[in-house]
DNA sequence: CGATGCAATGTTGTATACAAGCAGCGCATG
DNA sequence: CATGCGCTGCTTGTATACAACATTGCATCG
């Protein structure tokens, strides 16, 4: 965030800083960067970058086009879907297994931080929605004691982060999304599998379509603003 | 597979070398290497295998110490039993899509070469059963027309192949492998998603039971024969 | 005029040199 | 004798130089 000039940056940072300009839309899909002008730009070796790319590109958002150039990702919307279906599919494993082994404790815990009535006041603190709502998802994998299954849905998040982070800021649904998470958890609290997975499969769907037509006219929008604003 | 001594390998080749290494047992579990080691064995600089070794820690094979080393990382039970698990659910998605949008043809095509009455030839031909198994669960996300899901699948199968290996080389169960294939598919062709995913998931569990108590057997065999042969 | 070969350029791929940091060990000192 | 401190060796982290290769534009030849 804060630039400061005379620190030398390490890997982990430069992954962070390209994965910023991806998700925030200033490198744009289908856009090429070279590795020199990120090194550039960032004030490292190639090196660094190189190993950064590496990673973005094992994750998905770049590909590396052996010895022509990195592009930044496209995504599409059948692709985006797809992986709203497999996060029905493992979140659903992951409230059954909530069901069976997830601490009151941590539950109590989770429904007094998605209390509707929280709302108002959560929004008024400024809080990161997008953060907090993925801190959910996940910790029901956790809560649930499967790390692995946690991991997975961290690395699908990572893929439809940006899609997300649109869905979840738009005021007409954040109220929605402590109801659903809400929900969700009473089940968990009553063991109630069946109703849990019905849930959270529906709260996962709603955000799906919701999605959709959010990031096809995101893009839109985007791509007219590039086109009309520069010609790096 | 043969060694060309002249030919200077590539990261990819690298990245291959040492992961075999590690699905063979030849580096065990807890073991650590250094880049420079390695290097030295692959008569390579240090780079090729950085980048072999960062992709391999993404990928769960090993973890890297800063400044310490790098260590072989343990597969416990519990963990491949989660592995089963997140399979088990995103197959009988991929089963589910299979009945709805994968072709006839695919269909057919797959059942002719998991027919039961095929095993013995196969057999007898010296056909790798593990390369053959994955390719047909690959197959069905693949014939489904989801791209990403095929790819979520091929990264479990990456952490969980060596016990699949040894799951699948056991003869008392090759014959199996066809017929529970075999059924699945039929299923498919019958366009029965209810029947198809009990199915896939039975095979699976099958699979992940036999594979527990053989992976115990198989590490513990090999932790003995490490103890009692070196001391490197 | 068009096609083809060829060289120049730019990009990634690899090797090597150097920096930084951590662990373990030995030494000195209380 | 115990303990703290610093030093050395080893390992990864980063920078840079060089190699290989793909693309592209131009020139030359049919």
């Amino acid at each position: 965030m804060t630039k400061l000039p005379g620190k030398r940056k390490t890997t982990a940072e430069i992954y962070q800083l390209i994965r910023n300009k991806i998700t925030s839309f200033e490198m744009f899909p289908g856009d090429r960067v070279t590795e020199h002008e990120l090194a550039d730009l960032f004030e490292v070796s190639r090196t660094p970058v190189r190993e950064a790319l590496k990673r973005l590109e094992v994750e998905g958002f770049v590909s590396v086009r052996p010895k022509h150039g990195c592009f930044i990702r496209d995504f599409d919307i059948v692709e985006l879907a797809e992986y709203y279906d497999i996060r029905i599919a493992l979140e659903q494993l992951a409230v059954e297994h909530a069901c069976e082994s997830m601490p009151d404790k941590l539950v109590k815990q989770a429904m007094e931080a998605w209390d509707p009535a929280r709302h108002d006041d959560d929004m008024a603190r400024g809080i990161d929605l997008s953060v907090k709502d993925e801190a959910f998802h996940i910790g029901l994998a956790e809560g649930a004691q499967k790390p692995m299954l946690a991991d997975m849905l961290r690395s699908i998040n990572n893929r439809i982060r940006i899609i997300r982070r649109l869905d979840i800021n738009a005021d007409n649904r954040s109220l929605r999304t402590y109801r659903e998470h809400f929900e969700v958890l009473q089940h968990i609290l009553n063991r109630d599998a069946g109703k849990a997975k019905l849930a959270i499969k529906r709260h996962i769907l709603r955000s799906r379509d919701f999605a959709k037509t959010l990031t096809l006219t995101a893009l839109a929008q985007k791509k007219a603003q590039i086109r009309a604003g520069n010609t790096r």
